[in-house]
DNA sequence: AGTCTAAGTAATCGATCGATAACTAATCAT
DNA sequence: ATGATTAGTTATCGATCGATTACTTAGACT
């Protein structure tokens, strides 16, 4: 009578991950309190309830998702940092392999969105423990003094904001939109540009 | 039979000033999804029905408060462009009146939280004009070239960072934290110190 | 072949929220 | 004074959401 899912079953570790990577998406485009657990589950194909059952509490799922969104980023810096082929300065590989995360598209944005919550007792308290794991990172493994990291840190929290506001949406329309956008973006415009209009088409 | 609140009416237009300014940093502290008509009413002590009687909807709402924070904010900066008795230097001048926003606690995060849901199809556009208005005034009215707005705009967004992730939570905590917010609030660290305290007390 | 474990779903519940309706009373204009 | 207007409330409703419970079945292991 119902219609079944497809009904190939993953060891539970697996689908974690799957959960993991959809709702990085899920709570990168509505915000932590303006995504339900029911949209991670259609965004990840499973159950509702199955998502609160393997993590616990959708504050929980939170907290995992930006702790691995953390991960990632750092092992993209330690990757950059020991690139030490590169003739490019060690400045520019880090900046370059920070935008580079927006590949994943909700990563950093995933993120921000934990940023903003700081006065969360326990989503805050993570989000400023995560951010002071990258900033000692910058300062204490590349060496970077901190004035240096405070720079860093500021252009990146500007990516984070004209990829939350979705500036993209107004790039054709709006001549100061790409003049900003131009320098915001060293050497990455293409690339957030492709993304975005990839993410238009998967919206049909 | 009820406590009667005092019973002291006002003008439609003095309450609707007073309901913005309690639904800024209601706003800021949970977001927009996370907070509700009836934390506003509680703030600003009126019922949770004439909140949204008198702004339509908490959408509509949440836009009247971030018109106004780009008011106050553009204000500011005109303020700090026409004092021309200062021998500052403009940009420094400028930075300043941004930080000095802080007093409004929530001026600044109310606006971060709408700049965070730029997929919002309304919010997202109204943040996103908001944004470039400010880029506007910065380039053609202070004077600056695209990339000392660029700049100012990123040392901006790690300063709504720093506080919506409520980094000074952790000052005294931390020497790194200590070390940050020296570097990312230059002359205002006492003032942003203090009126965390102060918000503090408050909540007791 | 049969059993047991683990993956997954359907059904449902209590709480919360934004909005609406219906009502009350202070203030203002004549 | 009184009638109209405007400021404000109480009560309530439909929708939504996170979580729990109880059930089903695929696949691994003898």
């Amino acid at each position: 009578m119902t219609i079944s899912a497809p009904v190939t079953r993953m060891k539970s570790g697996e689908r974690r991950e799957l959960i993991l990577e959809a709702a990085t998406e899920v709570f990168a485009e509505t915000g932590y309190v303006g995504t339900t657990t029911a949209d991670i589950a259609r965004a990840a194909g499973v159950s509702q309830p199955y998502v609160v059952r393997l993590f616990g509490t959708k504050e929980q799922l939170f907290l995992d998702v930006i702790q691995r969104a953390l991960d990632v980023l750092l092992a993209a810096f330690r990757g950059a940092l020991d690139d030490a082929t590169s003739d490019v300065p060690l400045g520019k590989r880090m900046a370059l392999a920070y935008v580079n995360q927006l590949n994943q598209h909700g990563l950093l944005l995933s993120l921000m969105h934990a940023f903003v919550l700081g006065r969360d007792p326990v989503i805050g308290a993570a989000a400023r423990a995560g951010f002071m794991k990258v900033y000692r990172f910058l300062r204490d493994d590349a060496g970077f003094d901190p004035l240096e990291v405070q720079n860093f840190l500021a252009s990146g929290m500007l990516v984070n904001t004209m990829i939350g506001i979705d500036m993209v949406e107004d790039y054709d329309g709006d001549p100061d939109v790409r003049e900003l956008m131009e320098c915001a973006f060293p050497e990455k415009l293409d690339m957030v540009r492709a993304l975005a209009s990839q993410r238009e088409q998967e919206q049909r």
